[in-house]
DNA sequence: GTCGGCAGAGAACGCTCGTTCTCTGGATGT
DNA sequence: ACATCCAGAGAACGAGCGTTCTCTGCCGAC
């Protein structure tokens, strides 16, 4: 099987994905990629020049899939509101996921954050736009204070995500999305 | 410098708990905490058969100082609303301190939690003890529904904890803090 | 057919780690 | 004073890692 280079990097980047997101970073060697793959040691090397390299792909990847993952359950709406609680009903589906297992960007910064400051970036970028993604709908649902709506409500979705993560539950996304009918309640009654 | 077997034990799970809590589980090797300790690594390995063993120590300890710094926060309050937003201002404190790097389970199972099933035992009893604290405070505060109030609040709190984290603020808690206000007032007031 | 170059397999290298072993020096008991 | 024991320092060991190197076999060019 011949690959070209595109290919490969896809395949590289499929299985430096499943592996880094289950096991976390550092568990994974890149032995272990390069069996899950396919792709030769000194292929991979050629397409990432280190281990952090490939890290960070992994997470630039992960954030572009998750953004649009959750731009597609909110563009099934129309009604500023049900945008707004979709972002809920999208922690929901991706917590069910069989081998979900939390944020990986939590995760990887967990483990790195004090240590890689490319990773603390990446992490800090990744929430970075999902705080721009929630102010947005807030904007638009007509919250009187839309930066802050967001910040509440990102506050709920960070919390199911972890938790989730710990329960093994998918339940932690329902009760975030009723919290966060509350709060909209509270932010755009008055 | 002469230590009995209860001294050196302290002076590990001190060493331990600063350099795993700082830098993650897995970059830290038993040698840097021997360096940090004084103890030597015979005697380390006396009083902890094993890095796991070490590991669920810290797990353990962190625990305990947690809930007891949380308590106090609380048991500060004598109003039940009060004492529920505490929490919160106990979360404010907590994640102003200069060495903060959020929750040291969520961390820990971020690292190991797919491939070690007592640290995920240990964060899940951890975040359970914490569910539990907060749906008493919910009783004592007449909620309709301690369990459901307690999960909203434990949301925020777990969002905090992260954001906080990853941001490298402190305002996450005082955005959980007016959100809870929110909920609290949409929870109790009917 | 023969040669050159390239790709893959995996050996090799240097390092770090968890854990154990050895050696040494001092304290203790008689 | 001498033998005995123990604790600490750190060497040693075996495994695993990230990364590089070598060898081998295959392909196209002439």
């Amino acid at each position: 099987m011949v690959l070209d280079t595109a290919d490969a990097q896809q395949k590289v980047l499929d299985a430096a994905d499943a592996l880094f997101y289950e096991r976390g970073v550092q568990s994974v060697g890149m032995d272990a990629i390069r069996a899950a793959s396919g792709v030769s040691l000194k292929r991979l090397y050629q397409l990432f020049p280190s281990k952090d390299a490939l890290i960070e792909a992994y997470l630039h990847r992960r954030d572009e899939l998750w953004q649009s993952m959750l731009a597609e359950h909110v563009d099934a709406q129309t009604d500023p509101r049900e945008r707004i609680l979709a972002v809920f009903d999208f922690l929901y589906a991706w917590s069910s996921q069989r081998d979900y297992r939390g944020c990986a960007f939590i995760n990887t910064f967990g483990e790195l954050g004090a240590v890689s400051p490319q990773v603390a970036e990446l992490a800090s970028k990744h929430k970075e736009g999902f705080r721009q993604a929630l102010t947005r709908l807030a904007h638009e649902a007509g919250a009187a204070d839309p930066e802050r709506l967001a910040d509440h409500l990102i506050l709920l979705s960070e919390g199911a995500i972890t938790r989730s993560a710990i329960s093994g539950s998918a339940d932690p996304a329902v009760r975030a999305r009723e919290a966060a009918t509350m709060i909209l309640d509270a932010s755009t009654k008055g």
